[in-house]
DNA sequence: GATGAATGAGGATTCATTCAT
DNA sequence: GATGAATGAATCCTCATTCAT
C-alpha cells in the first residue's frame, strides 16, 4: 500500500510551472479577472503555495509578462544587424521571422496582454517598451537608415517606415488573437509576410511606365 | 423655491452621460477593474441609478463598446466605395481618414478595449468584427480587387494587401495608447499616413533602373 | 401576508449599535482575534454593512476605544477642581466615583483593552494618555499640590502621591477583569475605595496634634 | 571540515532560546498577532523546529507565560514571611523589592500580557492567579493580619489593605509599559515605592501618641 | 426615477501547522 | 533533530447588485 504523498518538494521546478499556468490564465481572463485559485489548479498546487514564490498577484503578473519576449527580439535584432545583407533580404527575413514568432500563441497573447493591461501596469508597459518594442523599432530604423545611406531605400522618415514594415504583422497577430475566436476568417501570417514584403518592397501600384511599356 | 438644475436635465440625456463616463472608466481600467461607483461619480449620479438604464455591468459595457465605431467606419467605407477614383487617391484618402479617426482618443481606446476584452466578451469581439473590422476590411479588399481589375494594382491577395494598408495605422494608434503613456516617443499619425502611403504606393526600394538612370 | 424585509434603513442608529457590539467582541477577544463576522452578528447586520460606516477593522477599533472614557474623566476632574473642599473630602469623593466608574464593565474592559493593545496601537495609547489618564493624573496632582499649599497634605511629590491614590482602584478593576473570571475571589470596589481612603487619609494628612503643636 | 558552531550548541539550550524569543514577540504583539515565524527568526531556527519542542502556539505561550514570575514571587513572599520584622520594615522592603522587580521589563511585560490575554487564556490567568497574584496577596494579607494582631496596624480588611499596598506599584509598572511608549512622562518606580511607603505607613500605623494614650 | 443603505458572493492574503527529506 | 516546501482554514475586504424609501 504505497502512500500517495500530498505534495513533493519541487522548489526549482515550481516557478516555471506557476508562470506557465499564470500566463495561460492571465491571457484568458486578463489580470483582474484571473483567479489565483485557477492558476494554482492548473499549476497543480495550492493557492497558498504561489505565495511561497511570489509575494502577490501583481508580482506574479510582472514575472509572467516581464521579459518573456526578449529571446524573440534578440533573433530579430540579430537579423537586422546583419549589416552586409541587401535591405530587401533583411526585410524579407525579418518579416518571415515575425510571422513565425507571432504564429506561436505565447508571444501573441503576451503582446495582447501588454496592450490590455499596459494602462494599469505602467511599469510593464515600460518594460516592454524598453526591452522589446522600442528596441525592435530602433534596430529596424537603423537598418533602414543604413539602407538609405547605401542608396537602396528611398528617402523618408526611417522610424515611420519601420512602422510600415511591422504594422501589418502586428495587426495579423491581433486578428488571430481577437477576431478569429469571434468567428473571423483566419489569417496565414506567413502568407501575409510574403505579400506584405512584396508590397513594401515595390509598392502596390503598377508603374505608369510599366503600364505604358 | 428654485428648482434644482440637477432635476431639469432631461431624463433622456442620462444614458448618454452614463455611457460617456463608462467609456472613460472602462478605457482607463479595463472591464473587470472598472468600478460602477466611479462611473456613477463621473456621470454625476448614484450607483443604483445606473441600474435604471442597464440591467448590469456587462450590458453597460456592451452598450458602450457596441456600435460606437460605426460612424467612422461609414466614412471610411464611403471613401472606399467611391468607385471612380484612382486607387492611389482612394488609398491616400482612406489612410488620411484613418489617421484622423485614430487621432481622437475615443475610437483609439475603444479599439484597445476590444483587443483587451475580446476574449472575455466574445459577442463584443463579434460585434466589432461584424460591424467594424470585417466590414472595413471587406470594403478595402473590394476596392483593391477592383483596382487590380482596372490594372492599377499588381496581382496578389487583396485581403492581405488590405492588412498591409491598415496595419501600420493600427499599430500607430496602439503605440499612442499603450507605449506613449509608458514613456514611448509619440507618433504623428498624419505623418505616418503620408509616409505609409508613399511606401505602399511605390515601395521602399529604389528601382535598379532608377538607380541606373 | 406581511413581507419581512431583509433590512431597514437605520443610518443614524447603526454606528452606535456597531460600536457597542464591537466593544463587546474586542473586549472579549482582543483586537487581532476579534472577527468582524462576530461583531456583525451581534450588531444584527452583515459583515459588509460595517464597511458602510468604518473603512476597516482598525478604524472601527479606534472609534470604539477612542474617547469613550471622556465623560467619566470629566466627572472625576470636576470633583477634583472643586477647590474649596478639604482634601480629605475630595479624595473620598474621587475614590468613590472611581469605584463607581470601574464597577461598570464598560470602562473597565476599555481600560484593559488599552493596556492590552496599547503597544500595537500607539495612537490609541496616546489618545488615552492625553485624553484620559494624563488628564486625571494632572487634575489629581494639582489638587494635592493645592492641599499641600494649604497645609492639609504632607510634603512630597504630588504626582507620585496621585498614583498612590489611584493605583489600588485600578488594580481592583483589573482584578475583576482578569482574575475573577479565572476563579479569583471577587473584590468590592466600593469597600476598597473606603478602606483605601482610610489608609491614605491618615498617611497624607498632617496630624491634627502635629499641626496643633 | 570545521564543525559549524550552530550545531555545537547543546540541544538542551533550544527551549530556553525559543521561550526567550517568544516572550519578546508575545510581549510586543500580543498572542494573536505574534507570528511563529518572527519567534523562530529571533531564536535563530526555523518555524518548523519550534514544533519539535512545543506542540503548538498555545502551548508555547503557556510555557512562556506560565511560571516565569515564580522566583520574584518567592522573594517577595520570603520577605513577608519574615515574621519577626516590624510591619513598617516589611512593607518598605516589600515595596522596594516590587519596584526592583517591576523595573526589569521581563516581569512587567509578562504582567501586561496576563492582563491582555487573560480572558482568552483562562488557564493562564488561573496559573498566574494561583501561582503568583493570589499567593502574593495572601502572604501580604497574612502579614497585615499578624501586624494587626500585634497592634501595629489599625483594624480593617487586610486583603483590601494589601491591595492598597500593591496597587500603586502595579499602576506604575503598567504606566511604564503602556503610557511611556505613547509619550507619557516616565515614572521612577523606586521613588514611587518610597513615596507610597510614606503615604501608606502613616496611614496604616496606629499613631504612637494614640498607642501611648 | 433616484438614492442611500444593505448584502452575498467572492477573492487575495495570512499563518499555524504538517510532511518529506 | 532540523528544515524548506506546502497547505487548509481562516479572515479581511471589495463590489456588483438589490431593496425600501
Amino acid at each position: 500500500m504505497t502512500t500517495d504523498p500530498k505534495w513533493r518538494r519541487r522548489k526549482t521546478a515550481r516557478p516555471g510551472e506557476i508562470e506557465a499556468a499564470a500566463l495561460e490564465v492571465f491571457a484568458e481572463r486578463g489580470f483582474a479577472a484571473a483567479k489565483l485559485e485557477e492558476i494554482a489548479e492548473r499549476a497543480g498546487l495550492s493557492k497558498a503555495a504561489i505565495y511561497v514564490y511570489y509575494p502577490n498577484k501583481t508580482e506574479l503578473f510582472r514575472a509572467v509578462v516581464g521579459a518573456r519576449a526578449a529571446p524573440d527580439i534578440e533573433t530579430i535584432a540579430a537579423i537586422l544587424e546583419t549589416a552586409d545583407l541587401p535591405f530587401a533580404e533583411l526585410a524579407r527575413a525579418m518579416l518571415a521571422r515575425m510571422a513565425e514568432a507571432m504564429s506561436r500563441p505565447g508571444l501573441r497573447s503576451l503582446a495582447r496582454m501588454v496592450i490590455a493591461e499596459g494602462r494599469n501596469f505602467p511599469e510593464i508597459a515600460q518594460l516592454w517598451h524598453d526591452g522589446v518594442v522600442a528596441r525592435a523599432l530602433a534596430a529596424m530604423s537603423a537598418a533602414i537608415a543604413r539602407a538609405q545611406a547605401r542608396g537602396e531605400v528611398r528617402p523618408g522618415n526611417p522610424r515611420l517606415m519601420a512602422l510600415s514594415l511591422i504594422g501589418p504583422m502586428m495587426l495579423g497577430a491581433l486578428w488571430i488573437e481577437v477576431m478569429v475566436p469571434a468567428g473571423g476568417e483566419p489569417i496565414d501570417l506567413t502568407a501575409l509576410a510574403a505579400e506584405h514584403f512584396a508590397t513594401v518592397a515595390d509598392g502596390l501600384l503598377i508603374k505608369d511606365e510599366a503600364r505604358a511599356a
